[in-house]
DNA sequence: AGAAGAATAT
DNA sequence: GATATTCTTC
């Protein structure tokens, strides 16, 4: 049983800094029942790649009704179908909430941030309320332990120590959201097709060496100009690295994700 | 009114 | 256990 767990992570550390896991982030969202239809937590190998979108929860687009329209009501009263947080997602997560500094980061702005087709802020406020907690518990006795078996998710994506604060108040956050939101509202920017859209988020490298593993994750891909973030802590200056994500937005494609990949508007 | 957060429910 | 939904508070 735990040998599993063993596995994973040992076959996880080789893999991870494979091309594959840090270029596209396309797919970042998965239908629940794709999730569970391809059992996701087989192997992240090959998670890089766009899931098959072959079977989209496409609830219905013919609809004839005889005589009553309420069938097809794109409306918003519609029930969504789970979400399933993926750790490409959670990343995403992840990172928006570390850019925007613990104190900016509630479930609106987060989703904003994250900018991601079809998320709701609900989904948001429930993951959030859980990654609080996770944080929490690992604040109390996580530290040595370094980490249940529980929590897979979170565990796959690092921890902004600014996020593991001493149970006081510091300074707080002064974080200044180095970036906006790619839209304000939840509309699909056109992109150059053939420009890359680097959104180049800045946070400081953490400090806790959980192995090459960690590193592989930080989606260190090239540092050629890096544009030195707005923030500057003029205080103190913890004696950490800026590493620098990069998140690789679809090229030519929409350049938000999208929860729902069949849609006729 | 609307959003955040905690508490519950599925 | 993971998400969703409800409830309370701001």
């Amino acid at each position: 049983m735990r040998e599993e767990d063993s596995n994973w992570f040992a076959k996880w550390e080789e893999e991870l800094p494979s091309p594959e896991e840090l270029i596209p982030l396309s797919q970042a969202l998965i239908t629940p029942d794709l999730a569970i239809a391809f059992d996701l937590h087989r192997d992240n190998s090959n998670s890089g790649q766009p899931l098959p979108q072959t079977t989209p929860p496409q609830p219905n687009s013919s609809t004839e009704f005889a005589g009553d329209s309420t069938g097809d009501e794109p409306a918003r009263t519609l029930k969504r179908p789970r979400l399933v947080w993926t750790p490409q997602l959670h990343k995403r997560f992840v990172d928006a909430v570390a850019h925007l500094g613990i104190k900016n980061a509630v479930p609106k702005t987060i989703m904003q941030l994250m900018s991601v087709d079809g998320l709701t802020r609900e989904n948001v406020a429930s993951h959030l309320q859980k990654y609080r907690l996770y944080l929490k518990r690992m604040q109390s006795g996580g530290g040595g332990g370094g980490g249940g078996d529980s929590d897979h998710l979170f565990a796959s994506s690092p921890v902004p120590p600014h996020f593991l604060r001493q149970t006081s108040r510091q300074s707080s956050d002064l974080f200044i959201p180095s970036f906006v939101p790619i839209s304000t509202q939840q509309q699909h920017i056109a992109a150059p097709p053939s420009q890359f859209l680097h959104r180049q988020m800045s946070a400081v490298n953490f400090t806790s060496p959980t192995k090459a593993t960690d590193q592989a994750m930080f989606l260190v891909r090239q540092q050629s100009q890096v544009q030195q973030p707005v923030f500057r802590p003029s205080s103190l200056h913890l004696h950490n690295q800026v590493a620098n994500y990069t998140q690789d937005l679809e090229s030519g494609a929409k350049t938000g994700l999208t929860l729902f990949p069949t849609r006729d508007d």
